[in-house]
DNA sequence: CGCTAATCATTAGCGCACTAACTATTTGAA
DNA sequence: TTCAAATAGTTAGTGCGCTAATGATTAGCG
């Protein structure tokens, strides 16, 4: 992936709106889509040992602290739309991770459960966030701040949702 | 700027790997997953009136700064594969904002071009950032160190590229 | 009790996004 | 000049991620 150079462009600091605020360089939500296509790239190899994917490692993290767990509650855990869980908690399955099969008392939900494989998996699992922190060159206080950074622009789309209404 | 301190006595924070490494809530990866959905679903009521995807839209902003490019020069510009960007021309050709003919001199590249209609829906598409900005609460000064946060993650990523070789 | 409404999961359809394989063209070196 | 290698774009295949529609089950109200 080449991206222009990262410290060329910065914005303007204030002021009215300008020609230049069209200029794809200066866009907040380009350079985001890039950082995570990027950084979700960056976990590849080191996934791809554990065979899964970014979105199923997802999974499996929700899992590992509470198994089992429904369709619905997990796409709630991860800001997912049950029709995208459904089909990855299938190849999860197919993978021999988790099992899939109907709850008792509620013929409805699904009771997603972590195999014994599924849960040896997690022993594998535990150096992932410090390799990938080693190869990002970033600290615990920097990943914290950038952390907290993600949760205030999350916070932000959920307060300005007036859809196309106003 | 921040480089590990080789004289720091080794703090809780700077310190060994945890269980809670694993928690969802902890991955700057998961929180920037989800805020790059939330961001580009924030633009989805604004970029439907313009008849644009969020990718789409990244590639109006691209040929609206140079037109005619070829479909290399344009997935440089958004870091993309050339055959992601391919279909996504042919959607816009069908939109009527841009043709696609062969470069005359190099029968092998591709002359994209903006249309009269591509080249107008920019006057509309003016008002898009600061529509978002404040849609999202954001200031500039808070979207500039939001973007150039981003930036240094993506740089991040590109000197953390060993591949699965080490 | 019986029926409507809500809830849960899945499927279908569209559009990215990536890798790998392929065609066509151009370059450039023997 | 000729032919291998590089370059440009497309296609195929897989896997998200979304909306809308569907089927099944449960809840709850009259």
């Amino acid at each position: 992936m080449t991206v222009a150079d990262p410290t060329a462009a910065a914005p303007p600091e204030a002021g009215a709106p300008s020609d230049e605020d069209l200029l794809l360089e200066h866009q907040l939500c380009f350079a985001l889509t890039v950082a995570s296509r990027s950084v979700v790239g960056a976990y590849k190899p080191v996934l791809d040992k554990l065979g899964l994917t970014h979105p199923q490692y997802l999974v499996m993290l929700c899992l590992w602290e509470s198994s089992p767990r429904t369709v619905r509650e997990i796409s709630d855990a991860l800001a997912q739309e049950p029709a995208t869980i459904s089909p990855l908690l299938r190849r999860l399955e197919a993978a021999g991770y988790i099992t899939r099969q109907r709850a008792e008392g509620n013929e409805r939900s699904l009771a997603v459960r972590l195999t014994a494989r599924g849960a040896a998996l997690r022993e594998q699992a535990t150096a992932v966030p410090g390799t990938m922190m080693a190869r990002l060159g970033l600290d615990r206080e920097q990943v914290g701040e950038l952390h907290a950074a993600m949760m205030r622009l999350i916070a932000a789309t959920r307060t300005a949702d007036p859809g196309d209404g106003g």
